[in-house]
DNA sequence: GTTTGTGAAACGATTCACAGCT
DNA sequence: AGCTGTGAATCGTTTCACAAAC
């Protein structure tokens, strides 16, 4: 498959969550230009967007909206559920395993790791805190797919060499890090202070 | 000032973090290119970056890095606190309230807000979390600059526009939610289970 | 008449490459 | 000699505009 901007693939999420909006409005065909009114885009984008994986509209009268959400969800790989394992059990990791989002798209959560003893044992939303000790033992076990990373800075870089290890092909990494992987692994960095400083930039640049 | 892209400042926010990085471990001056290579990138980008701006640097030499990290902080309005109202007190809000990098890059939480009566009145990391009813007055008698939304996507719009009515100038929004705000106000919406479906994405086509 | 799918044009961001300063 | 600052070239993305399909 040729190479597809990530912004695309963005928007492609985007379209699929309005397409899901709309199957549950009983709308049953839906316009480049209604998806992209929703989508804050213009009805060009949504049609390029579309045609990297082929033509699925009909001239004239638009996309069928539930075959337009399957074909999205095959390309975007969520015709499958994924094992993730969450790596950090402080405040964002409590929050992220309770978040509802990550399970309506197909992500479950099926372990958490810390490191903290007090911690260790303890039951977060139905899983039981597991001790990093038992990272390798347990993803031999029970493989994830996916990690989230939510460790201290200065401790994500050595995680991640070890899930790497693991066969681990995905991280989703909220630590303040670049982390250094493999070309086969992919890496998805959220730095939420940096989210902010953006609107501090903009607020004072006006 | 000429507008300067989105992906441009958010570099200049991962530079200001490596700068303290090294200054923090005395490092004096900096050349572009240590600075690319701790941020990934080219040491060109860096100075285009930078350009934008005005020129910090001595040829043949590179940057001091406590000048660098002034005029960054400057740029990006980091040369003081923002206070920070958090409106919805659910599992991502209670992780946010406690995170402790926005304390760290300048942004104070100084309020709480929820519609959950069981909510309304506890203890949140020393604030009180207070009913969304009183929003309006709360925010009168202390106005902030910003707010970080964690409502449910249909709570979202409405609470915006009283944001918006209240003068707040910067929303951070964590609702899976479009949000309208006229021109003068910015939002920067960050969509959690968007990011692992990027990565569903990429793990599925290779 | 309406809306898609797509080359071509326009725009924007990144990289190149080198003159100019220290 | 080393490194910045920047115009020019390149590369990638978005927008335009229209022929083709319904």
């Amino acid at each position: 498959m040729r190479k597809v901007a990530d912004s695309t693939v963005r928007r492609l999420s985007l379209y699929l969550r309005f397409l899901d909006e709309f199957e549950g409005q009983g709308v049953e065909t839906v316009s480049s230009a209604a998806l992209a009114q929703r989508g804050g885009t213009t009805s060009a984008q949504v049609r390029k967007d579309l045609s990297f994986f082929g033509s699925f509209g009909k001239r004239g009268l638009g996309y069928f909206v539930p075959e337009l959400a399957q074909r999205l969800r095959q390309i975007l790989g969520l015709g499958r559920r994924y094992r993730v394992a969450m790596i950090g059990a402080g405040k964002i990791g409590s929050a992220l395993v309770q978040y509802r989002g990550f399970q309506q798209s197909g992500f479950d959560i099926v372990s958490i790791f810390d490191v903290d003893p007090a911690k260790i044992g303890t039951q977060w939303n139905g899983l039981t805190v597991r001790s990093i000790d038992e990272l390798d033992r347990d993803l031999r076990a029970q493989p994830v797919d996916m990690a989230v990373l939510v460790t201290p800075a200065d401790a994500a870089q050595a995680v991640t060499e070890r899930l790497v290890a693991l066969g681990v092909k995905a991280i989703l990494n909220f630590a303040p890090a670049q982390l250094n992987v493999p070309d086969e692994v992919v890496v998805k960095t959220v730095n939420l202070a940096l989210e902010l400083e953006t609107l501090s930039y903009a607020l004072t640049n006006r």
